[in-house]
DNA sequence: GATAAAATACCGAGATTGGGGGATCTGTTA
DNA sequence: TAACAGATCCCCCAATCTCGGTATTTTATC
């Protein structure tokens, strides 16, 4: 399909991506077309490897799965776009233009995911009050129980009281932890 | 522009969002396209007001603002599309029937910063040495120094040494204040 | 082989934190 | 009115952390 297309030079075609590093040596491309289920390595791990090489090579991966382990995977990796085989394939030769020009070609599905993580709510699950989740902002800044109660006009022992009801309630006992936990979760 | 397609109905066309939630409860869409420029308030708030009282409908900002800021704080109020009104005004109508279809349409240099924002690699800017790194991590896991000097197979002194140097490099004075920089700034 | 950097370890003092109680006050709600 | 949750404060005390030193051993590098 690629190779009709007036404006696009196939170099290449392979099953795997085994002999990646030494295909790279031989020959030199402007946009790899990856796919992700592949025999030996997979396409994950063979896009860091290119980047690691040819950091200025785009890469497409073209894949059945829409997962968003694979899908954040890929992008970690160095890939600049990520086209589902079943719906975007028609948009292959449109995408490489694309990708070329400096965008990032995406299933409708697919941008669709990246944006909901963005979306992520403040979750409600540990049954915080209002007041806690106002302590724990400030224990996320790095300050100290004396630094909160200043903050927060209140006696250093009410900071403690508080967080140690926040402590019971995020099955945490430290405040490095709650920390951690409170960015890891999006929970403030 | 958009009145010229058939298989559109432009239903309003506003100069400013301060009357959006009466015009919600007199008129119904799809889909709206949002400046963010706006006199009284600015088209990030209102996606998020739009998005408060009807959820399904989809927002596709269109602005001359390219930067990541504006780009996340956007998505994150709940917006499904972000083009930038020199490059990809052309585009619109075929934006507009992406994001229907279940689609994040966003011109190509939106696009890249998105991906951006994942591929942003462990910072070197502290000058860590790897063990102290290997320190914090466990650290971030919520370890006590106890544990810590557990899990290295180390004395709780060197881990005390240790994480003395890492506060210093990283101009922090405690454990939450070095692990928030850390998860924020991605450090390890 | 000299040198520097990193990793390891120790001492000590003072501050901070974490967990166990209990107590008062203020709203809200049944 | 009684019951309850939330916010506030207090005491005690053990454990932990932070920071100031110093010192030895490995490892890397020239």
């Amino acid at each position: 399909m690629l190779e009709s297309e007036p404006d696009f030079l196939v170099i290449g075609d392979y099953g795997s991506a085994l002999e990646i590093e030494t295909i790279l040596t031989q020959k030199d491309a402007d946009v790899i077309v990856m796919d992700i289920d592949m025999p030996g390595i997979n396409g994950i791990e063979a896009v860091r490897r290119v980047k690691e090489i040819r950091p200025l090579i785009d890469i497409i991966m073209l894949t059945v799965f829409e997962d968003t382990e694979r899908l954040f995977a890929s992008f970690c990796a160095g890939a600049s776009g990520y086209l589902l085989k079943m719906h975007s394939l028609a948009k292959l030769p449109e995408s490489i233009r694309d990708v070329m020009l400096g965008g990032a070609p995406m299933s409708p599905a697919v941008a669709r995911k990246m944006i909901a993580h963005f979306q992520q709510v403040p979750q409600e699950k540990y049954g915080l009050s209002s007041r806690e989740k106002e302590i724990l902002q400030w224990l996320v800044k790095g300050y100290s129980y004396k630094m909160i109660a200043g903050s927060a006009s209140i006696s250093q022992e009410t900071v403690k009281t508080h967080l140690k009801k926040v402590y019971k309630k995020l099955h945490v006992n430290c405040a490095t932890e709650a920390v951690a936990k409170v960015l890891k979760e999006r929970l403030v």
